[in-house]
DNA sequence: TAGATTGTTAATCGATTAACAATC
DNA sequence: TAGATTGTTAATCGATTAACAATC
């Protein structure tokens, strides 16, 4: 496979690339270049030309890259040309939260179902979507091929929550629980964690 | 400075390693090792000792690390041996989601102010804290000494706040606007981006 | 003692950068 | 044309790993 090649630390990066143009978009540019990128980012152009010359040529010697034709190009890449439908496990303040997210829209991504095990939840409707009891998990998920999933559960229950979603068929997980999975290869798994971000941060500090 | 040698990449780790200890010690263990720690975080023992070096010998031959002590050595490293008074900016869902956030107690964190900038919202109570004027943040901040925030305003203003929290005496931001921040040395960023570890996991799916 | 595991060294592996010919 | 910027190469830089003496 032809993708394997590419280091996945590099992969990591693209979606950073793909954010800065579309704010560059936004701000009404047409054009950009490997350096103008890399200050926005604080990252060396080189890295960037570096980064892009795994997949192909996106850029003209001069006058830099077309900042729509790189941003289609990075969509394809990422297959973010398309929408995945996501699950989201755990509707707790932070599940609240991203279920009323507007920000997922045109970036690739739309919530399809939400799963809690609260009987006080299961039913409800949180911006729109009716709270499914997590029994019907794996049956929903696998009827509407589901690939994506976000945990937001308790850290206790997070592993559980995944092993159903593998089950599935989920293959990209983004999980909020502070815990890392056990997952078997090829199933994808990212992590937010502020606290760790927090943490990092405070040894810098007195 | 001392500190300046270790690699923020191993800095980074740090925390990880922390939380697997608070999750051990919850499950009830004294002792642990560096392959046990390896096989949890999924990294190599040989990378956990090489780590732990830059700072010290936490271990005993034959025997491992004492979870307690390596907790308490790590928490002085990281500097959450103490409680850091924190800032948030920004009280739509996510903000209102982080202030109801029970996991900061006893990783070193506390909410300690939230402001917004609608004046629908200010002088309203969550969580039991009344969002403040965005007006105040400075002198507020400046007043208790606030060194951490946490940024969950729209991309538009995040750079903006910056300044002012820059301004303020904050020397650690942990942004959740999807934007990179312009910041002079010496101040930490971290961010907590979905769409982007989104999108980096779909680079491996069909 | 025998087995286990540390901390550390040196070798390996991989990522980043500087430089430049090509060319828009 | 002159200036700018690409894609790529080779060199540099840094991170990870394997191996092992030390020792609990």
């Amino acid at each position: 496979m032809e993708k394997n090649q590419v280091p996945d630390i590099v992969v990591a990066r693209l979606p950073l690339y793909l954010q800065t143009l579309k704010t560059l978009e936004n701000e009404g540019a047409y054009n950009t270049s490997s350096k103008d990128l890399g200050q926005k980012l604080g990252i060396s152009a080189a890295q960037i030309r570096k980064d892009l010359s795994h997949f192909g040529e996106f850029g003209k010697q001069g006058t830099g890259y077309s900042i729509k034709y790189l941003t289609e190009c990075l969509e394809e890449i990422l297959h973010v040309n398309k929408t995945w439908d996501m699950a989201l496990i755990g509707v707790g303040f932070l599940g609240h939260a991203i279920v009323n997210f507007q920000g997922f829209y045109n970036q690739g991504f739309r919530i399809k179902c939400v799963f809690d095990s609260d009987p006080n939840k299961i039913g409800q409707i949180v911006a729109g979507f009716e709270i499914m009891d997590i029994k019907n998990l794996e049956a929903t998920i696998k009827e509407n091929r589901i690939k994506v999933a976000m945990i937001t559960v308790h850290a206790e229950n997070a592993q559980e929550v995944t092993e159903k979603l593998i089950n599935a068929g989920v293959k990209s997980i983004l999980n909020y629980a502070p815990i890392v999975l056990k997952v078997p290869t090829g199933i994808q798994v990212q992590y937010i964690n502020p606290i760790i971000e927090l943490q990092h941060m405070t040894y810098y500090l007195e």
